[in-house]
Order: structure tokens, then sequence, then C-alpha cells
DNA sequence: TAGTATACATACATGCATGTAGGTTTGCAA
DNA sequence: TTGCAAACCTACATGCATGTATGTATACTA
């Protein structure tokens, strides 16, 4: 089918339009990292990009919109490129501390600042972007306090406060040192290990220098 | 002199002032917390006050100077409750666990939050708040990064990446536990404790609970 | 090659929050 | 009590950003 598709050198119209959606997204992602949400102005957000704000209008619905987009797409690359790295690893304390590594190397382009600054403005609000943050940190945080669990019941982790107050302080410290280290690397990458580990109540730091 | 001070009950007059602008500034340190500043609207942060806009104008020069003046009332609080922490403790690893603890305490009333939303907004821009902000963190950061260097020279904090970058760090983690457990205590004590820890390389959890 | 839909730009309208100016009340001093 | 200076309130003016409506160019279709 389509065989227009085969021969064409490129679906140039909805390829077009896929290359502005995008375009303006990051734009937005940098945007709600430097600025926020209510800073964040639209009409420099489409300058960056290389448009006006009609372009912005036309791909779409408002704000709003650009913000839940830009949510989506962080949901949709966090996942295969930072959530799965606790699959291989031998135990949950060590799956813990390989997702905080790669949440810092995730947050090494200024995407870290986009959630946490939409999590201060929206999170507990009554607003589509609150509780579409609200969702996105409950999901992460059902999924580190199972990790938790799991690695009290085969002794990698200590016990402790309940594991779902222990997630949410892993998370926050995970964000926090980020954000302060704004991608400074490689520190970005061992603090928020060390974070981790602090926090889980592990006791020698593994793998501290490089060497595991 | 003024003899009136000694006979009068009140002075009404100046303390009317006085508890007019510290309510003002409670109720604007709240709101900064709950809407950050760009969201923060002055009739709100009035009326919550038992005021109008008026009233707040009068006592303030507008938006800025208020934010200015929480900052300032921050700056004002924070050293001699947290900041001397440190001082009575047994040597420079301890006391910055102290600091750290005194700091989730202090932030149980929700200024942590209008400090983060501040620092998040502001911090790195060419604005009289971000100026400010900067410069408190920076103030922070090096009094930190003298007690690591300290810590360091006594051998209560092993050695690792510069002190400066740790205290950055150490700060970050804080102010991340603290705004995600949004002071649930006293969880949020022990975590900051916790991640202080971690954040510097010490290997025993020092009075963590004790019995736990 | 003509027609149409899509991608994007320009121009206008609206709302909302800040800041300011002018008024009213309250306290204090002669 | 008279007068003045505060504390405080009400009403207006301005600016800025969003959203919408309308216009133009570029790509697809027949």
């Amino acid at each position: 089918m389509t065989p227009a598709a085969a021969k064409r050198p490129r679906a140039t119209q909805a390829e077009r339009s896929a290359r502005s959606r995008s375009a303006l997204l990051e734009s937005a992602a940098r945007g709600l990292s430097r600025h926020g949400y209510a800073n964040l102005v639209l009409e420099e957000v489409a300058r960056d990009a290389g448009y006006t704000r009609g372009a912005l209008y036309h791909q779409f619905k408002g704000k709003e919109d650009l913000a839940l987009a830009v949510l989506e797409w962080v949901d949709e690359t966090w996942w295969p490129e930072v959530g799965g790295l606790a699959e291989g690893q031998p135990n949950a304390a060590a799956g813990l501390l390989a997702l905080a590594r790669g949440h810092a190397v995730y947050c090494r382009r200024d995407i870290a600042r986009a959630m946490m600054t939409l999590r201060i403005e929206f999170s507990g609000k009554d607003h589509p972007v609150g509780r579409t943050i609200d969702g996105m940190v409950k999901t992460l945080v059902t999924y580190c306090a199972q990790l938790i669990e799991a690695g009290r019941k085969e002794g990698s982790i200590p016990p402790g406060p309940p594991a779902k107050e222990v997630a949410s302080a892993w998370l926050g410290a995970m964000e926090g040192v980020v954000i302060a280290l704004a991608g400074r690397a490689p520190h970005d990458e061992e603090f928020a290990a060390r974070a981790a580990a602090g926090i889980l109540g592990l006791e020698g730091l593994p793998a501290s220098g490089g060497r595991e």
C-alpha cells in the first residue's frame, strides 16, 4: 500500500508538521525549565523554535495543552531510557541506585527542571497539569516503593519507614540533587547515587569510583 | 527618654503597623510556597492577612519588594534557628547532619517551598530577587563547604569531589527531601539526615532512631 | 493546472494583575 | 478640640499575555 511512500524522498507534509511540533516541544521544555509555566511566554517559545505563535496554536490547543504534551513526551522517553535500568540489576538496591544514576544522566538535558518546576507550580492543585504531574509522580513512587519492599524482603535494603515514604524521599532527593548540580557531569550521577543510598539506608557506597 | 513608652499599654501606632507588616509577610510566604512568584496575586495575599491591597502597597513598594522582604525574613530567622546548630557538635560531619535535621524542622512551616520556588523561578536570572537568592545560596554553600573541608581534615568526612560541589549537592538534596515530604514529621527529619549522610559519603548512619 | 487542505503568519479582542492616585478612618500631640 | 500624620481602602489606568479570527503560502490531489 501507499506506493508513494516508498517512492517519495520524504513525506514532506507530515514530516514538516512533525518537525515543527517537536521543535516547539523542545523549545517549550527548555522554556519550562528556565521560566516555569506562569512565566513561560508563548511568543518566546515559538520564536526560539523558529516560528510564531500562529504555528504553536496550530499544533497545540493552547498553553495548557503544550505543557501536557511536554509531560507526555517526558513520560514516554523516561521509562524506556531510565525506568528499565532497574531490571538488569542483581538486586533491588542496585536497581534503585542504577535508577538514580540514570535519572541524573537523563536530566542533563534540562528536562529535570521542567518536571520539578511544573511539580512545584501545580502539585496538589486542581488543574489538568497538576493532576497529570501527580499521576506521574504517584506511578513512579509506587514503582520505587515496590522495589524497596522487594529489596527489604531479599535483604538488600534494611528495614525502616514505610516504603512509600522512602520512595517519596528518594525521588525528592534525586530531583533536588539533579537540579542543584544542573547537569554538571560527572558529579551529578555520583551524588544522585549517594543520596539514593543514604535515603535507602545502604551502608557501603557501591561503585562510587568507577569500578563495580 | 520616651517616658510615654513606659506608661502606655502599647505603642499602638508602631505596633499596629508592625503587626500588619508581619501578617502580610506571613501570608506572602505562604502564598509564595503554594503559588510561586508569578502566580502570586497580591489581592489574595492581602485578603488572607485580613487587609486589602492598599495596606500591602502602604507597607511594601510592590510585589518585588514584598518577595525580597520575605527572603530577608527567612535569612534572618534561618541562621539563629538552624545555622547555629552545627556549632555545638563534636565534629563537622555531625554538624552537617544536625544542620540537615534542623533545616527539615525549620521547613515544617511551609517556608522551604517558598525558597525553592523562588530559587527555581529566579536563580541565575538578572533580577533583584534572583540575585538575592543566589547570594543566600552562595553564602550557605560556602559555609557548608568550609564545614566539609574541616571535616575532611579532621577525618570525620571522607575525601571526594570538590567541597563546593558536595555542598551544592547537599543543599539540593536537603531541599528536595524536605519538599517531597512536605513537613510530614518525623520522617522529614530522618530522611534529611540520611540524604545528607549519603551525599557526604558517611558510612554508618548515626542516631537514626536507635532501635529501628 | 486548477482546486483544496494543511502549515504558518498577522491582526484584533479580551482578561487579569499590577501599580498609582485620591479618599476615609484612626491614632497622637498641641 | 483641633490638626496632622499615620494606616488603610476604593477606583482608575496601564501593560502584557493569552486566545481567536482572518489572511497568505506551501504542499498534496485530481
